[in-house]
DNA sequence: ATTAATATTGCAAGAGTTGAAAAAAATAAT
DNA sequence: ATTATTTTTTTCAACTCTTGCAATATTAAT
């Protein structure tokens, strides 16, 4: 239908930059004179417009190249952690129309205090956006830690905050009549995932099928990218590698089961490796970590082997997900990332013998490259897919002429 | 295009058995006179023929009845295992056109005389269906123990045979110039998944978003179905649950890694398990398996006890599993079915710990409804599907009236 | 200035879907 | 027995969208 070729012209231009219109047809497979007819729809509904012209190097007519309106639609991705709520607005190209960090003090058990702090920052975003000509706010992404289920996934079971089957989404809204786009529940490392499929383009080369995240930071958590899309699972807990089981007889873990990799990669589990059980117990655990890194640089051995061992469970976290979803790449974020180097050692000897066996069977594993940011770009990613693909749902700019 | 909407119409009356041109439309969104046009470009294929009318109850027309024509486009599944070749064509309601049991002697390391026996059992399979008017044969899939790898999927890598590499699919059509469909190469556990997944479907219900199938007989495999399909993963590894971890530093698996779900369910260490080590190396692990049964049944405490044991590897499994991926459903096939009475306990020891903390996020555990069939019919469910959505692949039954 | 090359647009034709109306086939009521 | 009613199916004209060709616009090279 219009709709789906439409759709297909707008998503052609967003990844390739500014473009012609012949360049998209010849990408799209679809002729010139409906490229034209198309464009022509995207330009009257304000998402595209043309940027000068510019010769192909030969001689002949110069192409008129075609991108996106910058800051035409915008979304709000809020992100939640155990202190702040972050907010970042940006276009459908990334550009920052609002950054907001805001502290938070939510009790423990009782979320509404939280769905009132984000509903204050969403407004304020919200305001923010509305003050840009013609700009069009298309949807609001709240990330948390926790899996997200429930029926249209608004349920949040965040063992951090203690809640259980919280419905945020509806916490959050009633505090917002007035809002007109939708509003999002996803999971902050699924999102973060995304982003860091989509970092590997902008990089060239071939997007691949299937790729793996690991992150860990205040806690342990991952999401997989399957075909360029966040697998969810059937309750929103698919990529929880936090709780894959690496020693069925190991250390008993909250979450019910036993050896879990969060037990020998999560923040308590680590430092207490590292000899900093003290400070964390004293300090809090984010001062612990800081002392980590400090010691990491400084070459102390016992930080060193602390992280050589939480490699090897990492190795084994990967030759899971090999075996489970056989992904072309695994990327590492959070500490994780940061701490790459004296991870190889550990996560080179649980690997060494698979490799031996197989070698070319094995996923890359790579340090992200987006670190903080990644968890918000991830959650604008997946408005921007949503706005990408039901370009129909943008309103005509001026309304007098529809 | 028209190609998707005569897919559409025709999986419609491919899943819901004999039924009307209205309910295909209410089915499909289709509108009545859209229904009425394709229906007619299948009858005329030949795909689909009217099967008498049936009154609705009331009062009006009655409705006249659609369904496939059996016989009419059929397929070849060949499941190689290390003694047999086993074949099974049929249509595609899942009539048996041709049964065949070819026993084999593959040498180890060399593919070429398997892939000979593999051709003569097609030639024989595919002389049966041409002796049928009007049957068409649509594709031949041959499912292979072991990953299936490489570009457009034709290589197989089988410890088993000795086979590292091997495009099997060029071997075997090489002796078979004149064959004129095309051949796919499959993983067995993996269409195995496929087939259990589809027998949720007859039995009322809806389909799950996501299920996971863990089956040992004489290896330990896998596969995942999202969305109703086969999830293969970047390699084809995807699935291969055999070689998940559960115990990092424990006992080393020839795939080269530690600790493997197959060093504790797998046929050699369940039947040592149990005491019967002697048996296996004398007279085989089949006999080591039968004698296994045997005991089972008699209540020998060291056999329940070597199940028991099994059974929590299956649940550490499963864990992974479910942090991965979280599929709604984990199906236990090959004597993991059979013995299924006898794993529960020790699945139940692992899960219930995780039970406890989160008893609605976790997938149901049921034995397989298949048993020898799975693989074969899976198979065939490849081959059903891909008929499906290409319906203009099969040609006009008669050639004069194209 | 003319020619060649390249990019975009306009237009008629064609394929396909849609919605309304008509036809077909059965049952219920008169 | 005939008529009305109901339900299913088919026919038909209108409409939408894509397609392929021709025309136009714009620049470099001759």
């Amino acid at each position: 239908m219009r709709r789906h070729n439409l759709a297909l012209v707008l998503r052609e231009i967003a990844a390739h930059g500014p473009c012609a219109r012949t360049e998209v047809a010849a990408a799209t497979g679809l002729v010139h004179a409906s490229v034209t007819a198309l464009a022509a729809e995207l330009i009257g509904r304000g998402l595209v417009a043309e940027v000068g012209s510019a010769s192909s190097g030969g001689r002949g007519r110069p192409r008129r190249l075609l991108r996106l309106v910058p800051g035409r639609v915008v979304a709000i991705a809020v992100q939640v952690t155990l202190e702040r709520v972050e907010v970042l607005a940006a276009d459908l190209a990334g550009a920052v129309v609002h950054r907001a960090s805001v502290p938070h003090h939510a009790p423990f058990g009782d979320p509404e205090p939280l769905a009132a702090v984000l509903a204050d920052a969403i407004r304020r975003a919200e305001a923010v956006v509305r003050t840009r000509p013609d700009a069009h706010l298309a949807r609001v992404v709240i990330a948390m830690a926790g899996p997200v289920t429930g029926p249209g996934r608004t349920v949040a079971a965040a063992i951090d905050f203690g809640w259980a089957r919280t419905d945020l989404r509806a916490l959050v809204t009633a505090h917002l009549p007035d809002l007109a786009c939708p509003v999002d529940l996803v999971n902050d490392a699924n999102v973060a995932a995304l982003a860091e499929y989509h970092a590997r383009a902008e990089q060239g080369g071939e997007l691949p099928y299937a790729v793996a995240y690991i992150k860990a930071d205040t806690g342990v958590g991952g999401g997989l990218v399957v075909g360029g899309r966040i697998h969810t699972g059937t309750h929103g807990l698919a990529g929880e590698v936090g709780h894959i089981p690496l020693a069925f007889d190991g250390p008993a873990c909250p979450c019910g089961a036993r050896g879990c990799l969060a037990m020998y990669v999560g923040p308590e589990p680590l430092t207490a490796a590292a000899g900093l059980a003290d400070i964390a117990a004293h300090e809090g655990v984010d001062a612990a970590l800081t002392e980590l890194d400090h010691r990491l640089r400084a070459g102390d051995p016992s930080a060193t082997q602390a992280l050589t061992a939480a490699g090897r469970a990492v190795g084994a976290a990967v030759l899971a997900i090999t075996g489970l979803v056989d992904p072309a790449e695994v990327i590492l974020g959070g500490y994780l990332a940061t701490w790459y180097p004296w991870l190889t050692e550990g996560i080179d000897t649980t690997l060494s013998g698979r490799r031996a066996v197989a070698p070319h069977l094995e996923p890359t594993i790579t340090p992200g490259r987006l670190s903080e940011e990644a968890t918000l770009r991830g959650a604008l990613q997946t408005s921007r897919e949503a706005t990408l693909n039901t370009p129909t749902q943008i309103p005509h700019p001026n309304p007098q002429n529809p």
